[in-house]
RNA sequence: GGCCCCGUGGUGUAGCGGACUAACAUGCCACCCUGUCACGGUGGAGAUCAGGGGUUCAAAUCCCCUCGGGGUCGCCA
């Protein structure tokens, strides 16, 4: 090795020793003769001193660095003279004065600040991602996320787990996501896809009697990228044979809380994770991946405002619909602006409109609320003692703001849903130094698509209904529940999975029921039900989105701060400007013309 | 495909019809400086205001189109 210490490790126990380091130039005090250089590498920074009385060549290179130079540097470590020691720095106590140098690299001025936290250009970090990693919040993320994964391997062999590779080259399923296609060159015409996930493979290798299975599996899914979505993520894919719901459960709980105490125990995280079945959730959240860090549950306000002479509410109601709100604290006093905006964020999100109640503040509590002091389009349909009644309901207090929506059930549930999102934002509600995890059960199993006109699972057809609800699989689908489960946890999804079908008949009786044809079931699933006729185990599983995980923990925005080189909004890599035109020959290798369009 | 936001020296921002010959910070270059640590000081270079079109006596600023980036709905079995 060019060095025999890293800049980051040394302390005043490494005093008078002789070492040598390597890594880049962080910045350079030039004093005129006396010169300071903060030497980087990966576990941090430690001053060198150049004196040109020490050693006269070293000052003259050191004169000549500039910041991302790459040099090594010989010499003892030294304490600092009384009084210049830098108690923020890690390795303040001490500095290395040096007595030889060399430049192993110089460096161009990089096109962004690498030594500052600064909001930089995020297509101009893509294109530098190498540059970009350097950075301590990258640096940070990356060993976070190796900190994650190793956790996970450990934890999991533990447990009994066994870690097994499955292709990547696989075969196109056309349902669900878009698949990623790779051409094959022995086969002219055929076509290998990249797996959306292991999901099929995994199964079968239950049916391989692996009985404990975990892959981080990098999955592929060719459709619109978002704050939490790439085209390729990886998955901790997760499958267990004779297990039942609490054994996945359990092992989740056990999974999460010990690896959050392990790499980030700063953070507040509790265990049992609270279990909310999906209709309640969205009745209590109006989402079924709610954020648990703070209340402002929606409550229904049908029955309160079923007598009032407000045409909005009677509508909606008359229609089969419902009246819901939200109380927001502390928000009477909202100006006509932000009122608007919340309409705005209702409307887009499919209300016809928001109805907002102002309760004064000067009479002190609610008891004495006058009408004069609500501020409401509705004011004049209300009676007093409805208001009262809605405001008890949402159990607000006076200088709240009461946010109500009617309509379809669906449609007040989603808006309330974001609302209460968008002002447990505003209202700081949510702690970023905590971590809420909650279990979403008793999801139904199929969904009507309304487009295609026929049942589509709500998650996937391998999922197992209720015992208790087979026999509504002929009767009535759309009341059949799934041993599904999700993980949620600050408001995120981060995991999905069940209890799956081991059966091969009730499996086909699933696939019938999804509209496929016999033919249609043997070409694509032929493989999964013919292995099921060999003695296939109960067994369920689940997949973290790891990816999802990691910027939770890591406290980011979106998944792209965690993965080293992640694509943008269009699909792009921008450091290798990929994807790319290929040659003609190419092409021509894997029998492929291109279509002019 | 829809909707919303953004695009000004290398970087981050200000300017939002006239006094802009485009400001500030930092970075960069040169010189000075032996205890700094976001060192300090003096001087300097650096911008087709994303591109195109329009409105106007006058456009970085208003309007339209295009391009690029981000958020989101659809989509994500």
């Amino acid at each position: 090795m060019l060095k025999s210490h890293s800049c980051g490790e040394l302390n005043r126990k490494h005093i008078g020793n002789q070492v040598t380091l390597a890594g880049w130039v962080d910045r350079r005090r030039d004093h005129g003769g006396l010169i300071f250089i903060d030497l980087r590498d990966r576990e941090g920074v430690v001053q060198v001193v150049f004196n040109p009385e020490t050693s006269a060549k070293s000052c003259q290179l050191a004169n000549g660095m500039r910041n991302e130079y790459v040099v090594r540097v010989s010499g003892q470590v030294a304490p600092r003279p009384p009084g210049t020691e830098n108690p923020r720095l890690a390795t303040g106590e001490i500095e290395v004065i040096a007595h030889s140098t060399e430049i192993l690299n110089k460096s161009k001025t990089p096109p962004f600040y690498i030594n500052e936290e600064v909001e930089v250009d995020e297509s101009l970090r893509f294109k530098y991602r190498y540059l970009d990693l350097r950075r301590n919040r990258m640096k940070a993320n990356l060993i976070l996320r190796h900190r994650v994964v190793k956790f996970i391997r450990d934890f999991l062999d533990k447990k009994g787990f066994i870690e097994v590779e499955t292709p990547v080259l696989i075969k196109s399923t056309p349902e669900g996501a878009r698949d990623y296609l790779v051409p094959s060159r022995l086969q002219p015409g055929k076509f290998y896809a990249l797996p959306q996930s292991p999901q099929q493979l995994k199964q079968l290798l239950m049916v391989a009697g692996v009985e404990k299975y975990f892959q981080i599996a990098r999955c592929f899914r060719d459709e619109d990228t978002r704050a939490d979505r790439q085209p390729e993520f990886t998955q901790l894919d997760i499958e267990m044979s004779f297990a039942e719901e609490e054994d996945i459960i359990n092992l989740m709980e056990e999974l999460f809380v010990s690896m959050v105490r392990a790499v980030k125990p700063e953070i507040k995280v509790q265990k049992p994770f609270p279990r909310i079945a999906y209709a309640e959730a969205m009745a209590r959240f109006g989402t079924d991946k709610p954020d648990l860090r703070f209340g402002l549950e929606i409550k229904d306000l049908s029955d309160i405002v079923t007598q009032s002479e407000f045409a909005v509410f009677r509508n909606a109601l008359a229609e089969g619909g419902r009246v819901k709100g939200i109380c927001a604290p502390g928000c009477a006093g909202y100006s006509r602006g932000q009122l608007e905006e919340l309409n705005r964020l209702a409307r887009e999100n499919g209300a016809e409109g928001l109805v907002t109640i102002a309760l004064g503040t000067s009479g002190g509590s609610l008891g004495k609320l006058t009408m004069d002091e609500v501020k409401s389009v509705a004011a004049k349909y209300l009676r007093l003692d409805q208001i009262k009644q809605i405001a008890e309901c949402l159990s607000a207090n006076a200088g709240d703001l009461l946010l109500i929506v009617a309509g379809k059930t669906k449609v007040v549930d989603n808006v309330l849903g974001e609302l209460r999102q968008e002002m447990g934002y505003r209202l700081k509600l949510a702690d970023p130094a905590q971590l809420v995890f909650a279990f979403i059960t008793d999801f139904p199993l199929f969904a009507w698509g309304e487009e295609v006109g026929r049942w589509e699972p709500m998650h996937h057809p391998f999922t197992a209904p209720k015992e208790a609800d087979v026999p509504l699989l002929d009767s009535a689908p759309e009341k059949a529940r799934s041993r599904h489960y999700d993980l949620v946890c600050n408001g995120c999804e981060i995991a999905g999975g069940s209890i799956r079908i081991h059966n091969s008949r009730l499996q086909r009786k699933v696939f019938r029921l999804l509209g496929y044809t016999d033919e249609e079931v043997e070409e694509r699933f032929g493989h999964l039900l013919k292995a099921f006729d060999y003695g296939a185990p109960p067994h369920g599983g689940i997949a973290p989105g790891l990816d999802r995980v990691v910027m939770l923990l890591a406290g980011e925005e979106t998944i792209r701060e965690v993965i080293a080189f992640p694509k943008n909004q269009g699909a792009a890599d921008l450091t290798f400007d990929a994807p790319a035109t290929v040659s003609e020959e190419q092409l021509t290798e894997l029998h492929l013309r291109l279509r002019d369009e």
